[in-house]
DNA sequence: GCGTTTACCTAACCGTGGTTAGGCTCGCGT
DNA sequence: ACGCGAGCCTAACCACGGTTAGGTAAACGC
């Protein structure tokens, strides 16, 4: 560590062009499609040449792969530990749907992405991608089983709750808009509602 | 009219022909993506050459278009009948919910495409196909906010709890297979339940 | 029957766009 | 101070795939 905090390192300068390859290219994926972005498109946003990204990432795929990622690792990471914080699963679900929205919120742009271009990954990245995505639906389901056995929740289906439920959530990315009449807030907090008091059923149990 | 009905007329033959490029080009796009599929892959799986394709179809993208056409416009025919029914404003709901849970099965592959690609449209056809979903949403909300005059429904804000059913509904043909555990009426019940009474609120009024 | 249309064919074009080859320059580490 | 590799460049390749041109055989309407 010759390099003080104040000048980037090296590794840091590259991480950080890298991710903001990634950052314009899911920008422009989710304008005109990933289909109809070609790699000079993406450069160009960029400030680079278009061959220059080879340098950076091995095929277009991998941008897109990258992308992805970032949606399905990152609500993983930052989400689902809420799961394990202490409270009733009323209270623990009522956490987790505000960190989902805000994730969504937060990532729209990569959410809108990940969402409809998944078909162009690769067999391989698909298929871890689409693990990321089941394991956050299964851990939300055994919070609603647990919910259900500790009286919390009245769903008959767990699993099927947990399905309406998420598809619920991971809607929101596709309407909301900043320029519209409804404030993030007041939709996070009417969701809150909508999901943890009315369809799981806990009345008025919130934190 | 010199053609009985039991030999199909020559235009009825050619919309048959048109119906089943459209079916089987969905088929393929849900499988691969619509950006993987050239027209000779539609035109194989039909069992014709590439280039009769253009007999048909004046371009590529609009077979995409007759694809998302009946998945939108369907609906809006079949479906959005019901609500101008006789009886309550849950009733009606409930009444939608089950035509729409079963037009998204009906044409669950044309629905994934629909979804999903989108962004591979002309503008003029992504305007067209918009309008539709704006129009369905827009009578969605609208039966909700009867709902909440009449007092059946208690959600706070209709536009939401609109967004949220919709979103609800159409995840379903993401995720629903045959050849899993749930069986189609049983979850076209159970959402019902989910979305009538619990998400809107209308306590047992159910038809 | 006979022209016309339908539906399909073969053959080829050609733009687009992902990718590669190879060279220049600057900053970093020693 | 010097070598090396990171980062970017220009130039070009080339395969893929949408599309067009032009022809043929059967089906249709009068």
């Amino acid at each position: 560590m010759t390099q003080g905090p104040l000048a980037p390192s090296r590794t840091a300068r590259t991480r950080l062009r890298r991710e903001e390859i990634v950052t314009t290219a899911a920008r422009t994926f989710a304008d005109r499609g990933y289909a109809h972005v070609g790699m000079r498109d993406i450069a160009d946003a960029v400030g680079i040449r278009g061959a220059s990204l080879y340098h950076h990432f091995a095929a277009k795929e991998e941008i897109l792969y990258a992308v992805c990622l970032t949606v399905t690792r990152e609500p993983c990471e930052e989400n689902l530990p809420l799961l394990d914080a202490a409270g009733t699963p009323a209270q623990r679900m009522a956490l987790l749907v505000r960190a989902h929205l805000r994730h969504l919120y937060r990532r729209r742009v990569e959410h809108l992405v990940g969402l409809h271009e998944m078909a162009s990954l690769t067999p391989e990245h698909r298929t871890e991608i689409d693990g990321h995505r089941r394991y956050y639906q299964r851990r939300v389901r055994d919070v609603i089983t647990a919910g259900t056995r500790s009286g919390e929740f009245t769903v008959p289906d767990a699993q099927l709750a947990a399905f309406a439920v998420l598809d619920m959530l991971n809607g929101f990315s596709g309407w909301f808009r900043d320029d519209r009449g409804l404030s993030l807030d007041a939709v996070v907090e009417g969701y809150v509602e909508l999901v943890v008091a009315r369809t799981l059923g806990a009345g008025g149990a919130l934190a």
